[in-house]
DNA sequence: GTCTATAAGTTGATAGAC
DNA sequence: GTCTATCAACTTATAGAC
């Protein structure tokens, strides 16, 4: 039972440290961007040595990879609870600012989860699995306001992260792109939404 | 005379040397990625050495800022011409596709050119002012075919650009994605197109 | 687990001979 | 202009003392 007890300890403090490690990490890739990463900053920040990190991750690109999770994980959550009222356009809006809103909020865990521009990375299965199950949310969120083809589910990514990597790349800070996300919802929907059949019953 | 003819041949000379160096660069980044960019790389390819670049160039950034001035000429001359028929929807899904086209035969000068993905790159303003001068042939095209608010013309960017960077991302080599620019096309048409205001006159 | 010290490899850029 | 040789700084990662 102590031994139980003390192995449970040790796994929980261990966890703690592998956290704060992450802490630091993005911290500093916020700062100076995700090609800033070196080791010696990240245990500079984390008060402790570039060995030490090795205790605790066996090599860079499981650092990365635990980043990689860490971020997926928040897209899941952030994205999946969304309000279901009767307006299809403002339904569909509001999850495009949602996720406009994570994207642009923090930019480097942005560029990590969907832009995969780091080298020498690439996300473990496990890792990737988590961001996957994100996209079967856009998918029930369209197929509820009446999109059912895969086509236009590919179109709707496409605009979507077209708005954001706009809205990053040339006017970072501002509101020029994600400001037209309500017009672009209604040009969906429009175009391949339910009333598009309804149009004649009215 | 002698001496200014003298003069030409030593700068074509010079020219030359420059663009088989810059051709060295392009061979390098096409086949090993934009990051793999490294001078002692770039000097084997080219035949010399790396202190023989600095006869040429007089740092990286001067090469890249080289490259990107390249790319952004390409850009203008690939898009210049374009076809003027009587079809909205076909003229401007042609000006998509010589886009994405552009864009997906050779990604690292797309990631150069559009998505500033070198960490300490700047352009420098000559070089980005060609790159600037492409943005008016697409405000020209959707002038051409009724759309005139500026807020139109930022989501017809988001649209375009929105397709190309998932085709590149997702679906690299194949044509998940490019395949859709004509639905989309004729999406934007049917909300912000002239034929928008000309429908009840049919 | 945490450290000092260091390996073994990059990188961009330069000095100086020819 | 082109070379050999090298600098100074950085990278990830490890050996071994405590």
């Amino acid at each position: 039972m102590l031994k139980s007890s003390d192995g449970d300890w040790r796994a929980a403090r261990r966890a703690n440290a592998r956290a704060a490690v992450l802490d630091a990490a993005w911290g500093l890739v916020r700062e100076n961007g995700l090609a800033a990463l070196s080791l010696r900053e990240l245990a500079k920040r984390a008060g402790i040595t570039t060995p030490t990190v090795y205790a605790y991750f066996e090599s860079k690109n499981a650092i990365l990879d635990a980043m990689f999770a860490q971020a997926a994980q928040s897209f899941v959550e952030f994205m999946s609870s969304l309000p279901a009222s009767d307006d299809p356009v403002a339904d569909m809006a509001a999850a495009v600012r949602r996720f406009s809103d994570f994207c642009v909020s923090d930019v480097p865990r942005y560029q990590l989860l969907f832009q995969h521009s780091v080298p020498g990375f690439t996300p473990s299965p496990e890792s990737y699995g988590i961001a996957l199950s994100a996209l079967a949310l856009a998918r029930d969120l369209l197929a509820r306001n009446g999109v059912h083809d895969p086509r236009h589910l590919d179109i709707w990514t496409a605009i979507t992260t077209g708005l954001v990597g706009q809205q990053i790349s040339n006017d970072p800070g501002g509101d020029r792109w994600t400001g037209l996300i309500e017009d672009v919802t209604r040009m969906f929907l429009a175009q391949y939404g339910d009333a598009t059949q309804h149009k004649g019953e009215s």
